[in-house]
RNA sequence: GGACGGGUGGGUGAGUGGCUAAAACCAGCAGACUGUAAAUCUGCCGCUCCUUGCGGGCUACGGAGGUUCGAAUCCUCCCCCGUCCA
């Protein structure tokens, strides 16, 4: 899979990279590197920085991942950057909204998550882990003045983020100025060839464009990624939003949260976490629109191949398996997560959710039972004062809303 | 440093002494309907206790004090954000 120094020839690289990508800029300049590339024999050196602030993957991250790794299909090196040194600082990127800075361990402890993970997508081969503080942190003051020397004000608010905080009265602190200039910087340290990043990126890529030159560098290449909407349809996928599907979570969460996609957003889907070509997927989207096919089966489909890429094919089949079971034929999870708690006295059913974690506070699982939104063995409980016999070894099916079942051992 | 405006529940944002756990909208949750989709409809939506009731307690309107029978609402000091002036 990995093609070592003898490249694929340009056009095909460039048809490869090209798929999903929201913008290459420009995309002439990435062919010229990739033909000397294809000449010298001498690999790209593609850089994807990440901020070790959130150390569990979703599948949001992965689309950039992906093309990450797809430059290293072709046989180029992958630069996989820990902004550690930035991370340290606190980086308030977008919203507004001040993150708190992070220690050392913290930092140390979220690479480490964020890197394991990240296997699951990249190889681990051809990819290069650095970490910023390595030049960041040696930079005198003279030399982050003289980096600062290098950029305009006005250009820096060009940023769209900048421009409507500012048009907004909202405050912008001025290290928040100095991001885009030390990401800039770790282009020139690593001497990137291509820098990935989200739209969001776009003026971060930029920048660093721009600052390479002034250092005497070749500019890289900025190849923006689309951001994956997440699970509501509406808004960036990500943890705190809670429209997220973790790539390390169980199969049969994966499979149930990826079929609450609606049937529009699942294109998105397609194209940027699967393997489809474009036109496979175009083929397969008029199939839907001419009634061919199900938009239910395309979206199953989905589900199966993208769990089959972080757990395997079978563990896809059997989510789809379960699925079906569970939910067309309402039968019983037959691979709910398990929970052993002690025998004891019997324990009050809403006090019993939280335990368990199905319901956040008393006041919630008291709702939710109201609400009818509880089950024992499939039989549904709405007495709010109902107690649960825990006093002999057993087992049972606790089903709190649509999605959340737990199959109790009583030991 | 000065003048002015502002800080309310997850978000936006009403509310200027009691009827306000705090309008409205959004988000969220549950139920119905479905293809566990979307859309729609209904209900819920601070925490907690029980005798589950138009019930009791606690906490909440940047922070700390104070006035008052009673404060998100009035006073004092402080913190934070923004605008204009220097």
């Amino acid at each position: 899979m990995t093609t070592k120094k003898q490249f694929q020839p340009v056009d095909q690289q460039l048809a490869y990279l090209r798929k999903g990508a929201a913008e290459i800029i420009r995309e002439e300049d990435l062919k010229a590197k990739l033909e000397a590339s294809y000449k010298s024999g001498k690999p790209l050196r593609v850089k994807l920085g990440v901020d070790p602030t959130a150390p569990d993957l979703h599948l949001g991250h992965t689309v950039v991942l992906r093309k990450l790794k797809h430059f290293q299909d072709l046989g180029h090196i992958a630069i996989f950057l820990v902004g550690d040194f930035t991370a340290m600082v606190g980086d308030p990127t977008g919203q507004s909204e001040t993150r708190p800075p992070l220690t050392r361990e913290q930092v140390d402890a979220n690479a480490k998550t964020y890197l394991e993970q990240v296997y699951k997508i990249l190889h681990r081969e051809n990819t290069e882990v650095r970490y910023n503080s390595e030049w960041l942190g040696k930079l005198s003051g003279h030399d982050m003045i003289r980096l600062c020397a290098r950029y305009r004000l006005a250009r820096m608010l060009e940023r769209e983020d900048f421009r409507s905080r500012l048009a907004g009265n909202l405050p912008i602190s001025i290290h928040e100025l100095l991001y885009p200039l030390l990401q800039a910087y770790d282009s020139v340290a690593l001497e990137a060839d291509v820098e990935l990043g989200a739209t969001e990126q776009k003026f971060n890529l930029l920048v660093g464009r721009e600052i390479q030159r002034e250092y005497g560098q070749p500019s890289q290449v900025a190849l923006t990624m689309p951001i994956l909407v997440g699970l509501d349809g509406q808004r960036k996928m990500s943890k705190s939003l809670g429209n997220y599907v973790g790539i390390t979570e169980p199969p049969s969460t994966m499979f149930g949260k990826l079929m609450s996609v609606s049937d529009e957003m699942m294109w998105p889907y397609f194209d940027l976490v699967t393997d489809h070509t474009p036109e496979e997927i175009a083929a397969l989207a008029a199939k839907v629109k001419s009634g061919a096919v199900h938009p239910m089966d395309v979206k199953m489909s989905l589900a199966r191949e993208i769990i089959a890429g972080f757990h395997g094919a079978e563990a896809g089949e059997k989510a789809a398996a379960e699925f079906q079971r569970v939910f067309r034929d309402r039968e019983a999870p037959d691979e709910a997560p398990a929970r052993k708690i002690p025998a004891g006295a019997a324990k009050r059913l809403t006090a019993l959710l939280v335990e368990l974690q199905l319901a956040p506070s008393r006041s919630e699982a008291d709702r939710l039972v109201k609400q009818g939104g509880v089950e024992l063995n499939g039989e549904r409980i709405s007495d709010v004062k109902k107690d649960i016999d825990l006093s002999t070894p057993r087992e049972f099916l606790l089903r709190a809303g649509k999605k959340k079942f737990l199959r109790v051992i009583v030991e």
